[in-house]
DNA sequence: CTAATTGCTCTAGTGACTAGAGGTTCAAGG
DNA sequence: CCTTGAACCTCTAGTCACTAGAGCAATTAG
């Protein structure tokens, strides 16, 4: 059995995110010791490694929370499952190729100060105006 | 001179957020008609326009307002302006680099599924088990 | 003149945590 | 056995950049 802070220092989760995952559902509620402190066996090591290593990959909780209730039901085909996960890539690929325009337009951006004055910077131009943009980039971070 | 309904329609802004840009003293606070009604006008439009296209490149608000601050002070050197235009694109990159990389997992995830059951899909023990992974793959979302 | 639209302020909610206050329990050393 | 310091507990509030809604006032088109 681990404390809180054992189960921290396995997965790298840290301790108040362990408790807010417990307060959200995400985990279920630990047992406790007789001083009322949470007591985590090796199930929950892996869940919560299962939880990080889905967040690293840039799921969303909500979307965690689906797989880890599809879990419960291996006798179910996993389409839904395998859905999540090309949803998943698929998001991720659409915001590289946002950001790689992003880039873009701010390396043309960077490159044309001349290292003058402020009042003389084309940088701040740049900024204000879209017009000297190449293309679209709108940012919805 | 502008209703802030029409400031909005003409920047793409919501109405609530040009608000909240002078809550926060983004935008200096707008003028008044007789009925307490904002009424703006074409410096205004310019400004926010401004916001709204760093907005789009990526920049954070604290940044936004580094640079408003700077746009004051025309007469000093551009070198720290520059300098937040080449973080946000080192910032950027670094975004890229590191979504590529969850990309290449993800892919590789969601490949290996075979159109089976929850229990036998690869999928959710491949999200489980970082051991799997190519490399490391971070995500600081 | 009326009705619809737009505007106002204020509060609270989003996602995924993080920080801090103020108090309790545990583990190791003497 | 006792003390000390670390780790634990709960609860509230803060982060970022908005967004949603309530409840009311002003404007505008017909």
């Amino acid at each position: 059995m681990f404390s809180i802070g054992q189960l921290a220092a396995q997965t790298g989760a840290k301790v108040p995110t362990i408790r807010y995952y417990e307060g959200i559902g995400l985990l279920q509620a630990a047992g406790r010791n007789a001083g009322n402190q949470r007591r985590y066996d090796r199930a929950a090591l892996e869940r919560l490694g299962f939880i990080r290593h889905a967040r690293a990959l840039g799921f969303s909780l909500e979307d965690i929370r689906a797989l880890i209730e599809m879990s419960a039901h291996p006798e179910q085909p996993c389409a839904a499952l395998n859905q999540i996960a090309r949803d998943q890539l698929a998001a991720t690929r659409a915001r590289i190729a946002q950001l790689q325009r992003l880039e873009a337009e701010l390396a043309r951006i960077a490159a044309e100060c001349d290292g003058g004055t402020v009042g003389a910077c084309s940088v701040l131009a740049a900024l204000g105006d879209h017009g000297q943009c190449a293309g679209p980039h709108l940012a919805e971070q």
